[in-house]
DNA sequence: TGGCGCCTGGTACGGCTGCACTAGACGAGT
DNA sequence: ACTCGTCTAGTGCAGCCGTACCAGGCGCCA
């Protein structure tokens, strides 16, 4: 690399990076595997977005790596409160599963990158230097199909679902029938029928099955 | 084993490690973070069961680290056949959703361990040596969970599904109609329903939105 | 204060699903 | 040859679901 450092501490241009999964495993792994790399230095990792919350602070990262899905929250709803806490740390989501919501809501919250977990160990490297330098990491690939949809509606997702909407999927996910969620939510069956069928049209499904398929490819649903 | 060497390279108690997972960026992390301990050689990774194969010939392990979602199979499924490769070889299985049955049907196939992604780093660290050992790596938290089911049914998990039901199960999961997957598959909607009917029997369901609710959440569908 | 979005509840109807039960064809194992 | 499991196909019916459309209450915001 440059090797100008006159140092015998971290040279100047290490990059400092965070690392925030919900699972330790592999929070703790890849912070093991970045470690390697001679330029990086992981500062700090975690399993939570509070925890994300108190190292962004304590720790000072150029770099942070976000898993969407936390235990205490969405990842990439906290991207802009953690924005907050440090401007100058380039935030980049990782996830599990490749969905163009997701990637659109992120970029839009302001992450400067969006690597899916099937995506190689070399990609993450890569993808923390480059957003150390500031520039955008998306893959060609995730960015191809990321173009027609930001022509075909200005930029927005606009199918956010409402919490209650989010409620029932979550519902549905468990595999509760409407009148169980109606039972379970103390409504009418009829309003449950109507959130269904809100969510569904919100998601694109056209029915109860299809929604609930679209969720778990897109991350809205827990396996957990 | 080897075991007399009389050689100055690897000291004789040090545990060959293989892992194998379909996302390359967690195995890749992972062999690095285990590479990291002393006692632990990590000889190899890979991302499918052919690769799994080659592998276990060539790079000898004393410890598989054996994802069970697989591209070419399931994991699972493929213990056996591994487990004759190599007889020596102790075969760990790594689960991202913690399912009764799949724990069942790991230990049943041969493996010496299960853990689930949820579980910590150190915890993975520690069951490879634990393996090698000769030990059994389950936790015991879903050591309770297996324990009843193991007395209640001679420890046969018999709700194993057809590879008709499989595939009619993932046509569910991408959110088909009965009339979808009866066209897809060019067979009667009575067959399919059929089908529909004996897989939720089997899974324990009362419908199909509870068939690919359970099926999600044991692993048994794809995410990606 | 009016508009807007959300949650709620309702009606009506066609269609699909769940369930129970039957039954032929076909391959594998004994 | 026989049995067993699986895939296939069918019938009949009760019940849930999807869709469309309406409407009141509530909180928020200009």
């Amino acid at each position: 690399m440059t090797g100008s450092g006159t140092q015998d501490g971290p040279p100047p241009d290490t990059v400092r990076v965070l690392v925030v999964d919900d699972h330790q495993m592999f929070a703790a792994s890849l912070a093991q595997a970045l470690q390697s790399e001679s330029d990086l230095l992981v500062v700090g990792q975690g399993t939570s977005i509070s925890e994300a919350r108190a190292l962004m602070a304590s720790t000072t990262p150029d770099v942070v790596l976000l898993d969407h899905r936390l235990p205490d929250g969405d990842g990439v709803g906290a991207i802009a409160e953690l924005h907050g806490i440090r401007p100058s740390a380039k935030i980049v989501v990782l996830t599990a599963t490749t969905s163009d919501r997701l990637l659109v809501a992120a970029m839009e919250a302001g992450a400067a990158g969006f690597i899916a977990k099937t995506q190689r160990l070399d990609d993450v490297i890569d993808g923390v230097r480059a957003a150390a330098q500031g520039e955008s990491v998306v893959s060609a690939k995730l960015l191809t199909r990321l173009l027609p949809r930001l022509r075909r509606q200005g930029g927005g997702s606009r199918a956010e679902l409402t919490e209650r909407e989010r409620e029932i999927l979550d519902l549905l996910a468990r595999g509760l029938s409407n009148a169980d969620i109606a039972q379970h939510l103390t409504i009418s069956v009829h309003t449950v029928r109507n959130h269904v069928a809100n969510l569904s049209a919100k998601l694109g499904a056209h029915s109860k099955l299809e929604a609930l398929s679209i969720a778990v490819r897109e991350g809205l649903v827990g396996g957990g």
